[in-house]
DNA sequence: AGTTAAAATGACAACGCTGTCAATCTTCTA
DNA sequence: TAGAAGATTGACAGCGTTGTCATTTTAACT
């Protein structure tokens, strides 16, 4: 028995034929071990949780069929987690899913992998923990942290737009509370100052990566000064150039020839509005699968060494209906 | 000890006294208990799975966190499954998720609830399970499956085109291969035969549910005879729907001065299109919730009798501003 | 071949609960 | 107030694994 569980468990000294042998039985017997035993006997438990405060669909499918599909291969289980940093039992609410399920580690997306409070926490708890985050890699935290570099992805589509002779170029914050917000905003205004074009506070909107928020945004913005001295507009996020493009519509304005509007993220949606948006695409299933890998390698300790896994990932831009050249 | 867990499972025959003294204990020491154990213990477990194949993300968000809502209640942990049935191995997957997990039951959302290979797998490994099902509820499979009354919520939204003096509706269906298809496009038919309009079989177009199939749709429905014969066309679902404006605004065509178009689901993004979506609001947070509640009558047994749990829903007609009096 | 060290296997308890069944306590009746 | 019936509680095994440590086998030497 033990040594069917030193084969199941990938552990050293087996005999060659010997695990050939049980894995014989295991395929014909379809055997499958049950994770309720192994998790109760276990040092470590087999269950990880992916925790998530995010409105955004698309994102956390992602998130949840990367995280997935590793655990699949790795023989684990996903407990997933909505939760609302708004609510105050959060923390409570995290711990107690990690006593229930015993859980061997956690992935933490953003908002909530910013939360001093829950890594805190988890530290206490003595759990592993993977976080997903927004921003520039550091060479601390490689082996806590994936990091996605906005910065540069703001930069370069800000670039992508200044290229095309747009000089005043409004921008759509998101939620002040979300690094991503910051770090897009900064990657903006990088942008802008390398090309000599200093970043105008009125061109700057604060919004909350809502739908609602990216027409306010536009009008607003639009609206400020004379229209024409606005010739783009760059979401803080897809959803928010959508609401910028509904917005635009709505004051008649022509996209692209009259105003330049990008979106960040590349969600399905960003293919579904006419014209389509110019975006950065983010490649959530990736990046979620090298942050379950990167949790495994804590969890299962040196046991698997995953040498290859990509711990800063870079949104590419794809350019697409909405952003044209400056007429 | 034992005395503590009937507490817990808030079994009969525990003294008030003795309940309110375990209780304060549990509540002073944060007692959880565990799952693992309790799983492997047992008769059936406190572990439920949800499987799903569908590429709306919004549609399975919805799903899940209304199962989650259910399962936090009970003490019940959910796997999610998502799974595709292209794959040959799908229901393998499934049974080796059933064993895993030791599962005590499964939620089955459309298309997979129509799959009668995987209900009567379910039925050979007597698991539990309930099934989320486009239809017309029947006397029979009260107590399997929970209806979403499609038939009637496009009854309605036909009904709501022909109130508005539209006689050629046009009709975008989604995958053949669902039942919500069928259903939905019998309401538009049947509604279509109450006010004297027979179906034109012209104006139906064979869709895939995406947004692309609902942009083929309209061009194939707008352009098959003159343009001017479709003054409304029915989306199977929301992206089609925002593939029929889109479709629409390439070829110069006014939303709701020339054509009227709705969609089906009320999605999110269904607000996010311009001009806003006319749909059905499903509503799939309650309906998983009813679903989940269902299921736990089967696995729990007797234990709680919840009598009043919905077992049809019809969705009902949102009016926005992509439908309008046929000019 | 005989010895020793290392590698491989096996025996057994333990993980934290629940089901079963026995023991105790309450309540009610005569 | 004894006795019976029923309500409540408790003792104990067992769920299917893994960790620990003992035992056996193999390999590597004289």
């Amino acid at each position: 028995m033990k040594t069917v569980s030193r084969v199941i468990n990938k552990e050293p000294s087996v005999r060659k034929k010997t695990y050939d042998v049980v894995m014989e039985a295991v395929n014909e017997l379809n055997y499958q071990p049950n994770l309720a035993a192994r998790n109760l006997a276990g040092t470590s438990s087999f269950t990880v949780g992916l925790v998530y405060d995010n409105p955004n669909a698309y994102y956390v499918i992602d998130m949840q069929n990367g995280v997935l599909s590793r655990c699949k291969d790795e023989g684990y289980e996903l407990v997933i987690h909505p939760c609302s940093y708004a609510d105050d039992n959060m923390e409570q609410d995290i711990k107690t899913m990690i006593k229930r399920s015993r859980l061997a580690g956690l992935v933490l997306t953003p908002p909530l992998s910013e939360q001093s409070s829950i890594t805190n926490m988890l530290d206490e708890l003595n759990i592993h923990y993977v976080r997903v985050l927004s921003g520039r890699p550091t060479d601390e935290d490689q082996d806590t942290c994936i990091y996605v570099n906005d910065y540069k992805a703001a930069y370069e589509i800000t670039s992508h737009l200044l290229s095309l002779g747009h000089k005043n170029i409004g921008f759509i914050c998101g939620d002040k509370e979300h690094k991503s917000t910051s770090e897009r905003l900064e990657g903006y205004k990088a942008a802008l100052a390398d090309h000599d074009t200093p970043a105008n506070s009125d061109f700057i909107y604060d919004g909350k990566y809502s739908f609602e928020s990216g027409v306010e945004g536009a009008k607003t913005l639009l609206a400020n000064d004379n229209k024409l001295a606005i010739s783009a507009i760059l979401g803080g996020n897809d959803e928010m150039a959508a609401g910028a493009l509904f917005a635009s519509r709505l004051m008649g304005i022509q996209i692209p020839e009259q105003l330049s509007i990008t979106g960040f993220e590349n969600s399905p949606f960003s293919r579904q509005t006419w014209p389509k948006l110019t975006t950065a695409h983010q490649e959530n299933d990736v990046i979620s699968q090298h942050a379950a890998r990167l949790l495994f390698t804590k969890t299962r300790g040196a046991r698997n060494q995953d040498k290859d896994i990509i711990t800063s990932f870079t949104p590419s831009i794809v350019v697409r209906d909405s952003s044209g050249p400056k007429l």
